[in-house]
DNA sequence: TTGAAAGCGCTACCAA
DNA sequence: TTGGTAGCGCTTTCAA
């Protein structure tokens, strides 16, 4: 698809230059300073009604668009909040929560970026962020090292923020622990009587931040209590929850946590096809509560998470920016708590 | 939550100064051209391997970072690719063609941007997107006009792609032409025999770009065959799925094309509930074959779309760049296949 | 092999 | 009310 031949790289004809102030200034028959002063109103300067629309006029004519590096340039400073663009597919509520933000920070005037790392592990990818100079750096996950967070303040981001399972020095942290996750799922399995209760571990790469935590606030839900929990790797494929499925009877679990609704749902219906029948031989509980959930049958049962507002953390950020010198702050942003359906 | 009482933007102490290459010049002791030399290592020049390691090591002793707006201000172009950030939540076929994107134009030394554009308008967003004198901007959906496109190229970008349902004067075009998925799924509606088909078109804002051409196709499909196509508005929630069941028996339809394979479980599962079963009384077909639709049972027949792949086109915007005086390139590049399984 | 200096586009200070 | 101009950080000639 997409199949072009190779064009040689032509020597293209030379593209009409940008237009800059000075260009604008000259056909409005103005001075640089002036068009500055009439296109960014600054109130400490009057400008003549007349002159006014001359600039404008000029600068209509001419298609200008001032030019972000230059201005920032000069003014030492800009309002960009960087993030990085998700490496990993990830799913609708992270989205959801991410566009929310943008807005919420929109709203606040800043200009919200997401860069496209690719391939660059932790503390090299902060090099490359902090080459556009950010005002504030937003790093959902755990990539980010004490270093990186250094490199990224020494080089002027005034708010860096993590949005994660730990806490980094130096960095404000919204700790995500989804251990409460675990921990919610397999209580409530526990409270319904179950006993030998298996734990779902995505085998696919990157997911381990979350899986990770969430197996280990399952384990510790039932501990001292008897109750035993397993860790089951299973990809997201059918096959792979075929198998998982064929040697259930030998598992002898009578309740599993399936890391979330869409996992949940993959595995729930290859026990159905196995001949389990849920919840009556296995419980089963996913996370996220996500719709697809409520549309199986029986209705899947699930951990619902408290996300913070993105206007919450459009907030922080703004309030770090404006005080750079404050201590970081550390915030447990996540809320878990079970909703109980039919599959459990 | 996150909430932390105000404190007055404060009297900041006077954050430690970014170092710049004349700080690295003068701890190294030599010109800030010979830290330019080193640091890129500019090979029409040699430098010393003593002054070499004394600049490596002053920068690296400094956490020397280069100022990315001063370079290109300079160079007078980046290699920054810039896309919006999608602002409806978009589905995961989507999203992993981005991850391709830019993974692959980062193989090709690009840098890929996500501008968070939130609630500007077309041509204005142009404007937004042209302060950054991207090299290139890729515009996925239907929001850019000629003069967007002008602005653009107007300030400075050598490549304008578009990404979406129609062409734009004077960028460059990739076709997602969603009349074939509603023309496919329909025929092979058509083909198994059903003559009253049903359409849903999502009530959801934002989805018109989509779901509009998906049901022009459809009503393509059958022209003056004397089948009949009724649009089936739907929102994303079980009340108003359950009403649409509801009104089932009175539609008197024997087929339904879901839009996509989300509301294809949707609507199934109302459907069933509503004691209508399918395939016999109704066919169900869906479309972007997810993996949910080969997990419900019925398995969901559904319309599998051939997206190009990321490196075809990182390619095409690689070529676009070198050579932007060459004609806007057109390619249709949505093929739209049925995958038939139980549910039609 | 290294340094001096011009200049990218912009804003803000100081003069006129 | 407007203009001249310095300088943000960087690269790249041209000279030494």
């Amino acid at each position: 698809m997409v199949q072009i031949p190779n064009t040689p790289p032509s020597a293209s004809p030379a593209p009409r230059s940008v237009p800059t102030s000075a260009d604008v200034a000259r056909l409005a028959g103005v001075s640089r300073a002036t068009v500055s002063y009439v296109l960014n109103n600054t109130s400490a300067v009057r400008i003549s009604e007349a002159t006014r629309r001359r600039v404008h006029e000029a600068a209509r004519e001419l298609g200008y668009v001032p030019h972000a590096a230059a201005r920032s340039l000069r003014a030492g400073h800009s309002r960009m909040v960087l993030m990085p663009a998700p490496a990993i597919p990830v799913g609708p509520l992270y989205n959801a929560f991410i566009n929310e933000l943008q807005w919420a920070l929109g709203r606040l005037d800043y200009t919200v970026v997401q860069h496209g790392t690719v391939a660059l592990r932790g503390d090299e990818a902060a090099r490359a962020w902090a080459e556009l100079r950010p005002v504030a750096v937003l790093v959902p996950g755990a990539g980010l090292g004490p270093q990186g967070v250094d490199v990224l303040k020494r080089s002027g981001a005034r708010a860096v923020v993590t949005l994660g399972p730990g806490s980094v020095e130096g960095a404000h942290a919204l700790l995500m622990d989804h251990t409460t996750v675990g921990h919610a799922a397999v209580a409530h399995l526990y409270a319904r009587g179950r006993r030998r209760i298996g734990v779902v571990v995505p085998e696919e790469t990157g997911l381990d931040t979350f899986s990770r935590p969430r197996l280990d606030g399952a384990r510790a839900a039932v501990q001292d209590t008897g109750a035993e929990v397993t860790a089951l790797p299973l990809a997201y494929e059918e096959r792979s929850a075929a198998r998982l499925a064929g040697r259930w009877p030998g598992l002898g679990l009578d309740a599993v946590f399936a890391y979330n609704d869409e996992y949940a749902m993959l595995l729930m219906r290859a026990l159905q096809d196995a001949g389990v029948r849920i919840p009556a031989d296995t419980a089963v509980i996913g996370a996220d509560d996500l719709m697809l959930g409520r549309l199986l049958r029986p209705r899947l049962s699930t951990v619902h998470m408290d996300l913070p507002s993105g206007r919450d953390l459009a907030e922080l950020v703004d309030r770090a920016v404006r005080d750079p010198g404050a201590e970081p702050e550390t915030h447990t942003i996540l809320g878990a708590s079970v909703v109980h359906r039919e599959s459990s």
